[in-house]
DNA sequence: AAAAAAGATTTGGCATGCCATAAGATAAGT
DNA sequence: ACTTATCTTATGGCATGCCAAATCTTTTTT
């Protein structure tokens, strides 16, 4: 509804895409900073932008506090996020385009392809609600499915599953992950866990690494299924914290 | 070689596209008004254009006297149409869409695809030489293998050959040929011509069918050599329009 | 708490790419 | 030469980005 549909540049679509994540990680409004620093261009261009989003009724815009989505907004988000996910997986899957590279290709695409293609896509691949990185496709009705997250400092030896994300936004923790090859939607499994507090040996891919204090508090996985391992185990109780997960583009 | 590849916008791409292909049907420079025909856009626009293109070295502009391709802007549009026409067989095979909309979708993804995208493409499909609509596709290297084919409003009755490819802009005819059960490679035999400009009456497989006005004109034929068929009858004498087959994008 | 400093945000001026329209320039045919 | 068709130039608009200056908000200092 609404005349939004005549203004969908990739740009708009960009933004949408930012601030719909930018907003679930954090529940709050999304400053100007936050989405420069995240769009990679100047604070001064995303405030032009966010007027005319705000004209466009795809965002609302309280001056010096932040941005929201709209329920418009939220719905290009949504479109530009499933359009990102399924074309991850379909390069993965139908063309076995090596994982790494699936991204910047994606998000070129995510833009540009038709409803129609969209839909060939979807189907061809069996109506996916996972990307090859493990997150979550929204449905064609753009119904995203949540992904239940724990802290990697829950876990326990011989736990495995997927890093999703790291819980605030804390650019510092990213970088320093990062600089380790550990970036979201990696896969790993807890090898030891020191005692009181200490730090977990994870490993991803090949590599081992120490993880304790903050970091692991911070970051989010989900774990696989808790069925008991081959080795016999005790199956373990209900986990607490049903805190939000945080949608990735 | 040469400064160019920075400038690489869709826009430039375009028009290289389109040079190539009004140059390659006249041999002739291209003139401001044809482009401007086939891009749907102003006159003075392309003069604008123009100007820039051949400051990129892309084009040998004489004002007033039409514009050609340099090397490096041969070179841009047999990339551009390389994957145009690998994009349609891809979208027509591997998730099949209908022949029809390849073109379209086609036309705004092979701006954006990578090398990368494009030798997977390539791979997957088995390094094909035609496109859905029999159109040849540039090599890896980027030589394009032209056909000689005539259109099928030249032929005259008794004459055999080959479909070979019909302009895949116009999506209507391909909806209506389509309809019909006639794709390109189908070999097909003139059975009649009506006088006066009429239609041909032409059998596909089991099924003769009615071909006349413009659709007899954009379907472009290979036909047998000319020698005498068997229920004797008089060889042909030298067929008329030598005229250049017409690549297209 | 008032003042000052620091940080975040917005504004204004400017650039680029690409298109449009309108007006002037050129070429070609008679 | 005069008309017509074609082409170019001039100017303007929209989308999107940059930078620098102005302004608002928050934090720190006194």
């Amino acid at each position: 509804m609404s005349t939004v549909e005549q203004a969908r540049t990739p740009a708009v679509e960009d933004y949408c895409k930012a601030i719909f994540t930018l907003e679930s990680r954090t529940g709050e409004p999304v400053s100007t900073n936050a989405l420069a620093e995240r769009l990679q261009i100047t604070p001064g261009s995303v405030s032009a932008m966010l007027k005319k989003l705000g004209e466009l009724g795809l965002i609302a815009h309280l001056p010096y506090r932040g941005v929201q989505l709209t329920d418009d907004g939220r719905r290009v988000a949504l479109e530009v996020i499933r359009h990102h996910r399924l074309l991850e997986l379909f390069l993965a899957e139908a063309l076995e385009m090596p994982w790494d590279r699936v991204h910047a290709e994606a998000e070129v695409l995510e833009h540009v392809i038709s409803e129609e293609l969209e839909q060939l896509i979807a189907a061809k691949l069996g109506d996916p609600t996972l990307d090859p990185h493990g997150d979550p496709i929204p449905s064609a009705e753009l119904e995203l499915r949540e992904r239940e997250t724990l802290p990697l400092d829950s876990l326990r030896a011989g736990d495995r599953g997927v890093f999703v994300r790291v819980s605030d936004a804390d650019s510092e923790m990213l970088r320093y992950l990062s600089g380790r090859g550990i970036a979201p939607g990696e896969r790993f499994e807890v090898r030891e866990r020191q005692p009181f507090g200490g730090p977990l040996f994870v490993l991803f891919g090949e590599r081992e690494h120490a993880l304790g204090g903050q970091l692991a508090g911070a970051m989010r996985v989900e774990v696989d299924d808790r069925t008991p391992p081959p080795r016999r185990r005790q199956a373990d109780p209900r986990q607490a914290d049903p805190r939000q997960a945080d949608p990735r583009q």
